[in-house]
Formats: structure tokens, C-alpha cells, sequence
DNA sequence: ACTCCTTGGTATCGAGTCGATACTAATAAC
DNA sequence: GTTATTAGTATCGACTCGATACCAAGGAGT
């Protein structure tokens, strides 16, 4: 079961998301509203989708559906209308959202990380997201990386915007290169 | 925000909370279930009790009492009474409770700490429990840590019992010893 | 064109979490 | 012996969550 301490560093995350899980009750939001907003907030404009959300946070869409529904009805989430495919709904933050997103309840996590050494910090990093990485994959999840480490973007590559993305054929601004992305797929 | 990686550290902790609240979600049970069964299996008879199980989540009472119910109904949980304070009720395992713990969705998530190396584990589990204690201090929360590395803990102390505790004044069994506590206090 | 199929999203249902509040019973403090 | 305090339950309302059924828009093949 737990050998080679694998199973406690299992049982070490496990302890900690549900910290994290208790820290999220606070303010006006549950747990999983947080969630919402925070990858609203760190997604680019391709990704600001229910199917994306849902494909990050691990929900059906139905779910997804119904927690926006809260939010929308809260006023913390718009809806509009994708033009290029009318099925898709593009998802945006209220400047009530952003406002929320100052008091993010996840920084009392950040704020133990930061009794950490710089170098247990990097180390910690790395190893996380190596793991994370390992348990994506298993289960065939799309890692949400970074849009600038995609292998479908190109820097300075259109006239009038910085960058430009070689799947979707759109310019992408400075700022938007540092979001996360759906179709986000390493570089080889 | 995200100064230092800090933010980018509890970042990844939550996604990996996230996806572990999406794998527990298989099998009969929902996460926090899972998470009674685990910590019922872990913890000491003096700590098998809806107040501590509590604590240990960081649920308020109410939210525990109903969930026990839920899992009573379902033949994974007992409910005795604590002889000594007839206010307490100790809980048990269920023998069918214990088999479903064989298919501890939580196995996944060791697996993928399994492709680390032997070093970045240990690393890892230090580095995670630093944080633990860091977090678990600023809320002022019980650390329920081992049994045998408490101030209380006395070591072959009584004759015809291997070890006692001498907050409780209890006898433990050698396999008690290994078990989480309710009162431990880790030794200064 | 026209069907067929896939994809993106919604509506509704039932089980269950979760905090809040109000309650009961057993113990502890004085 | 009265008065806290503590352990647990009961009930309520908001919400998550998967499942199912549904609808609308786009795509593929003929």
C-alpha cells in the first residue's frame, strides 16, 4: 500500500487539499466557485469556454452548466456569444469577480509556501508538476500549459501583434502569451 | 500574488487536489467518504469519534453527524458508545469498508508519486509537511500525528500492554503505536 | 441540397455535502 | 445542586455533482 512513502505523500496532498478545501468557504464563494474564477481569470480568450472549464476542473458539463448559472445569477460571470461558432459560449469575469479574486482564499496556502527556502520552493515545484504531468497523462487530460511553451505558437510572427497562434490562426497579444490554454500542447 | 513561486506552489497544490477530488469520485462513494474511511482506518480508538473525525476534515459537527449517517446507512460505519463518557460515540469500520479501501482511489495519485525518484520523495514529503505544520499552526488545528511520537507516549511503560498513554492512562498495543491521535502533541 | 453524426450547451432530477441554527443529553465546574 | 460546557442530532436552505434527456449549431458524406 503505502510503500516506498508514496502512499504518504499521497495522503500529505490529499491533507492539504482538504485544508485548502476548509480555507475556500470563506467569503461569499464555495470551493469550487473559487475554481471557476481563478482559471477565468488565468485563461486566454480561446479558453474562456464551459467545455474548457469543465475539461479543466474534471466536471461534466452539465455540472459546469449549473455551478455558471450561480455565478452568472451572482453577477461574478458573463456569458456572450462565440461569433466564429455560435455554440460556444465565451465566459468573462465581472470587475466584482476581479475585485474577489484579490482576497483569493489560496493565498493562505501561498503564504506556508513562503516559509519554504527558495531552493525547497523550486525543488517542490518541479516535483509537483512532475507528478502532475504523470497523472494527466494516465488519464489523458489536456495539461493546460502555458500558451507561449505551445508548439502551435509563434513569437513576432504577425505585423500589428506581438505573437500569433498557429493552430487557431489568431494574433495573440504580449499579455496573452503568459495565459493557460485548452489547446495549450507542449513543445516537442 | 505570485511572488517568489509561492502562489504558482499552491497553484499546483489545488490542481492536484482537484483532479484527486475527480478520481474519488469513482466507486460508490463520494471524496469526503473516501476520506472518513481513510481516516478511520489511520486513527487510534481514542480518536474514532465524530468530534475528532471533525476536526481532523475541518467539518463542523452537523456536517459530520449527517454524513456519518449517510455512511451508517450504507453498512461502512458503526456507532457504539464510549463507555467512559457516555456523551462520545466510537466509530468502526465495517468489514465491507475495509475490502472497498483495498480500491483506494488515493492509489492513483501514489502511483504517480511512484515515477518520482527515491530522493525527490523524501525531499517531497519533508517539504510537504513543513508546509502542513506551517498551515496547520496558523489555523490552530490539532497536527493528529503518530501516536508514538507524542510527549504522551510511553514506551513498554506498562506490564502486559507494550506501550500507554500517559495523557489517557491507557495501555496501547505495539499496532496502536503506529496510528494517528486525536491529542497527540508531537514532543518539544 | 439532404441526411447523419458530432459537438457545445441547457434543463431537470436525485443523492449528498456543507454551514447555520436550534435542540437534547451527559459530564464538569462551582 | 445549579450552571456551564461538551458531544452529538435534527432540520433547513444553498449548492455540487453525475446522469439522463434534450436542443441547436456545425461538419461530413452522399
Amino acid at each position: 500500500m503505502a510503500n516506498n512513502g508514496a502512499g504518504h505523500i499521497a495522503a500529505l496532498i490529499e491533507r492539504m487539499g482538504r485544508l485548502m478545501n476548509s480555507d475556500a468557504h470563506a467569503g461569499a464563494l464555495l470551493p469550487v466557485q473559487w475554481e471557476v474564477l481563478r482559471y477565468l481569470a488565468r485563461a486566454n480568450r480561446f479558453s474562456r469556454t464551459p467545455a474548457a472549464l469543465g475539461a479543466y476542473l474534471g466536471l461534466t458539463k452539465g455540472t459546469v452548466s449549473q455551478t455558471l448559472r450561480v455565478l452568472e445569477g451572482k453577477g461574478f460571470v458573463c456569458k456572450g456569444v462565440d461569433p466564429r461558432d455560435r455554440r460556444r459560449r465565451r465566459l468573462s469575469l465581472s470587475q466584482e469577480a476581479r475585485r474577489l479574486l484579490r482576497e483569493d482564499p489560496l493565498a493562505e496556502t501561498a503564504a506556508a509556501a513562503r516559509h519554504l527556502s527558495e531552493r525547497q520552493r523550486e525543488t517542490l515545484t518541479g516535483t509537483l508538476e512532475s507528478m502532475l504531468r504523470v497523472r494527466l497523462a494516465a488519464r489523458h487530460r489536456q495539461p493546460f500549459g502555458m500558451c507561449r511553451d505551445c508548439r502551435y505558437f509563434a513569437r513576432r510572427h504577425a505585423v500589428g501583434a506581438p505573437h500569433y497562434c498557429l493552430l487557431l490562426k489568431e494574433p495573440l497579444a504580449e499579455e496573452e502569451s503568459l495565459a493557460i490554454c485548452h489547446e495549450q500542447r507542449p513543445v516537442a
